[in-house]
DNA sequence: GCCTTACGTAAGTGTCAACTTACGTATAAG
DNA sequence: CTTATACGTAAGTTGACACTTACGTAAGGC
């Protein structure tokens, strides 16, 4: 969920996105009204932020409601509060973190 | 180059790389002993992340000594930081960061 | 009922990024 | 000078991704 969520926001557009719907609640289209791409591509980036748990929404009759989810930002704030932490020591919690590590290949003396 | 460093981290094998060179200076090839993926593909990682102004290196003889740069990773930081805030206050800041609006559509109190 | 609105989703396209193998280059060793 | 080492770089392949247009569907308005 960490690595979707650092690619979701390395997207120009989805931070865009996240900026907009921070402090308030805006349906589908009116985000996507202030895009330059179309209306599927916008709502394609909402998918990929809430499959990576930076999003929520809330259905009303047509319309769906969306506002950035504070857990999900926490969660990958926290994440690279870690990383940056890490020069400082070096822990054996990094291993939790570390989810997506291709597979362990024998990292020279770590 | 924010987002070329966001870009850069949104990788896991440069995530990894950045892990690697944190704490202490490493060869090239030494980083790239570590991963599945060949040496050229960690190369080619390695000159991302120098563009993106993370990385670093020092050459000695036939070899090139790579490191972290932290103030690479404290710009990134900071503009992360930056991105959370926006959720407590919106300022006119954000109309800078907000270069993507084409037009304003009425979304409600700005 | 019918038509419009507001959306997601399917399907296809072009571009870019991560990877591979092959090669070029500079230092060091003999 | 010749050979080995430690790299970066060139060139090509593949898959993912951001985007498009076309379509399907549920809720309201009439």
């Amino acid at each position: 969920m960490l690595d979707q969520a650092l690619r979701a926001i390395a997207e120009p557009n989805r931070r865009q996105i996240l900026h907009l719907i921070q402090t308030r609640e805006l349906s589908a289209g009116e985000i996507a009204s202030g895009f330059k791409v179309t209306r599927p591509a916008i709502s394609q980036h909402l998918s990929v932020l809430t499959a990576a748990g930076l999003v929520t929404y809330r259905m009303e009759g047509t319309r769906r409601f969306y506002r950035a989810r504070p857990e999900g930002l926490e969660e990958l704030k926290a994440y690279l509060e870690e990383f940056w932490a890490d020069r400082l020591q070096v822990l054996a919690r990094v291993a939790e973190v570390e989810e997506r590590r291709p597979k362990d290949d024998g990292t020279p003396g770590d």
